[in-house]
Formats: structure tokens, C-alpha cells, sequence
DNA sequence: AATATATTCTACTGGTTAATGGAATGACGA
DNA sequence: TCGTCATTCCATTAACCAGTAGAATATATT
């Protein structure tokens, strides 16, 4: 019936454009890392393993499909996401491809800490021991990153400073750690050298995002 | 440090192929359709205006990344979404889309019907209103699309036979009209006919999918 | 004025993609 | 066996994309 083609070509069109964005990988790790807060460039170029130029022209894109914003302190631009839902849609994306791809699944487990005692569901009693103090949640992220947002009653060591400060944590305990979701690889180090040391630690795959994400759906 | 890029890169990759399947147009159209229920690569091909061919090849994007299942039924093969979390995502998608991106704000605005009285959040109360008889939810999409899912208390009238079915509607109540979602327009040129006639008619965007996110999210 | 940060422009390589068409093949029903 | 439905293989066009690089530019700090 008349030009409803043209209109529902251009609609679609547009929704295509969010969807390109989430197409790319290295876009994909510079949306999580933005997950954990607002970075320079230089940082998100340091952490995705690749130039500023090239980083500058993702960011770009991620603008122009409106999910960053941009702000100049100093010398440096800051980049943070546009909305919580950038986030939320991150996670659902990413959750879905887990659910789906045995590619992934597999790939992942290599990450897994080997002897798998990682924590899944059950949130509610995690807080609940965390506040009793009856476990530790540990952030293992750079500080910055622990004070933009962090799990409840978390506690921070970056890794950097793990060995330094093993002394603060608990042998008695156990000890929960995490970082910024299920692809980044610090907490599975983290929860490597606490056992090396004689700790007993857990390897929780979720960050900030995904919690938020799992706690808002109840 | 040590082998964590080319696992990372790996992990974003796995994801990124979810992400690639959601940046063509047509494929989110086949996607939409496929959340009003199975369908025949034959109809796909025709409601999304496309050869069978390239519906073909769409369709195998979507295998690949496991997003939809097929079954053989005599002389035609049925494709289903593979989860119901594909539709989520969908919808997700879409609405962030909706949210972030002013040129589609404005591609909808066109298809709204003009006298802009369209339902938006109020759940509960269209269903309190449904349940009492004091509206008429209806559905005007392909009867086989209402049998698969439907909105509560809603009533089958494809857009088809709508004009010759005219009389099995009340004018002195509310007809709140639906579809395939927000980019279909199949109850906006109902809410059109409806008016011309002189029922009081609105114009719902939801659909089926969008309609189980809302409600889940409470 | 010199420096650091970040973007932009241009240009190139290699690879992928959507869409179309022709031809062949498989799988099924009548 | 024939026709229908659907996929596959092949080839093509045109467009796009990631990544890299050189050079130029803008902004702000010192």
C-alpha cells in the first residue's frame, strides 16, 4: 500500500544504525570499558590495546549513533556513555551471545579459574554474607573505577597493588573478587595469586553493569 | 600481560556476531516477523519486500548466529526465533534507538496517527479498562500472528477484513488498535479507517514483544 | 613559544557486505 | 515424474569497513 515501503525502509535504517555500532569488536571492549566510567582517550586506547587514532575514529562512531558524550577537562576529552541503557543493552548483548554461541561458552571457559567454584546466581545471599562480613567482595579494578560505581560493600585493591596488600584480606574468609565483567581477565589473577597464597578465593564473573543489570529484573 | 589479548579479542569477537546480525535493516525486519511467530521463508520474503533469495541469505546470517531454529513442514520450511531473549533484544535494541537517535524520533512522528492520541506507558489500566469491556483491544494483524500470542483480553480483526468486519465493533466505546510493534503500520491505517467511519480510535504501538519486555519489567 | 592531547583529512590496503542474477541441486508432495 | 519450495554455488557490482599511516589542525597547559 502506497509509500509505506519508503517509511519502513528509513526506520529500519536507523535502528541499523545502533546495531552497527555493537557490530565491531574493539568497539564492543571500548563500550564496556566505558561501562566502569568516563575515560580519556589515551586510556581507552591503552586498555583496548590499540592507537588513539584509531580509538578516536571508534569513539566517533559511538558518537554519531548519540551513545557517548564527551567532555574536556584540561588537556584530555572525556568520554562516558550517553544513558544507563547503553550500558543495560551491552549486557543484554553480550549475555544473549553467551546463551547462543558455543564458541563463545568455550572460549570462555578458558578464563574460568580452573578449580570452578565461581559464584552465579545468587546475589541475595551474597550481600547478605558480604554485610554479615561472613565473605570479602573484592574490586580488583583501578581505583577511579571503584569509586564511580562498585558492588555493595565491596572493597577495593587493584590488582596492581594485590601482592603489596595481601596483608588486609582475611584468611579465614572467603574472598569474592571481581572486575569489569566476564571478559575482562583481572579478577581471574587476582583469584590465581590469592589461592597461590593460600587464600580461599571465588571468581565472580559479573561487574557493575551486569549486577545492575540482574538486580533491577529481581 | 602474557596471552590476554588474543583472548580477549577472541571473546569480543564471539559477541560482536551477535551484534552484526542487528545492523542490516532487512534482517531486523525478518527479525520482527519472526516475533510474531514462525513463518515460511516464502512470506518472510513478501512481507519484508525482498526475493526469497536474499531472505535466503538473511535467514542463514541468523542460523549462524544461532538466532533462529528451523523445521521442515511438508513443502515449507519454518523458521522460529531461537529464544525468546532474541525478541528481547529486539526490542531493546530498538527502543534504545528510539531513545538516542532524533532522525527516528522524527520518521515516527509521520506514522503516528495525526490527532496524536496515541496509549503510551498505561498497562495496568488498558487492561483494567479491557477486562471491563469499557475498551476494545484489536488486534489487526494476520489471524495466524493472534494465535501464536496476542495482548490480554485483545480481539482478531486482520486489517484485510477490517472494512467488511466494521460491524462486529461497538461506536460507542474506545478501539485501541494494535500490531507488529512501533515500525509496523498496519494499525495506524486501521486507527485511519476506524476514524473515517466514526469510531473512536487509538492507535497502540506495542506489540506482542514489546509488550512482554514492558510488563516483565514491571 | 613549546608541548601534550585529540581530532580531522587524505590515502591506501585488504576484507567484507548487500543485492542481484543465472544455474544447479535437494527435498517434498501430488 | 512433475512442480513447488528452498538452498547453494558462482559471479558480479557497488559500497562499506577496519586498520594503518602521514600530515595538518585545534585546544589547552606550561
Amino acid at each position: 500500500m502506497k509509500g509505506t515501503r519508503k517509511i519502513k525502509d528509513l526506520l529500519y535504517e536507523q535502528v541499523a544504525r545502533i546495531g552497527k555500532v555493537f557490530s565491531s569488536p574493539k568497539r564492543l571492549e571500548l563500550v564496556e570499558l566505558l561501562c566502569q566510567g568516563e575515560k580519556s582517550v589515551e586510556t581507552l586506547a591503552q586498555e583496548a590495546s590499540i592507537s588513539v587514532k584509531l580509538t578516536s575514529a571508534h569513539l566517533r562512531e559511538l558518537r554519531m549513533a548519540q551513545l557517548v558524550q564527551t567532555e574536556r577537562q584540561g588537556k584530555n576529552i572525556y568520554y562516558r556513555l550517553a544513558d544507563k541503557s547503553v550500558a543495560d543493552l551491552w549486557v543484554q548483548i553480550h549475555t544473549l551471545a553467551e546463551e547462543r554461541l558455543i564458541e563463545l561458552q568455550m572460549a570462555v571457559q578458558k578464563i574460568v579459574t580452573q578449580p570452578n567454584d565461581l559464584v552465579p546466581s545468587d546475589r541475595e545471599s551474597l550481600i547478605k554474607a558480604a554485610r554479615k562480613g561472613e565473605v570479602v567482595v573484592l574490586d580488583v579494578r583501578p581505583s577511579e573505577e571503584y569509586l564511580t560505581a562498585h558492588l555493595p560493600f565491596a572493597r577495593s585493591i587493584p590488582l596492581e597493588e594485590l601482592r603489596q596488600r595481601l596483608g588486609e584480606l582475611p584468611k579465614d574468609r572467603s574472598i569474592v573478587a571481581y572486575c569489569r565483567g566476564p571478559y575482562c581477565l583481572m579478577a581471574a589473577d587476582a583469584v590465581e595469586l590469592l589461592r597461590q597464597e593460600g587464600y580461599s578465593a571465588i571468581h565472580l564473573r559479573e561487574g557493575v553493569a551486569e549486577w545492575a543489570v540482574a538486580s533491577r529484573q529481581v
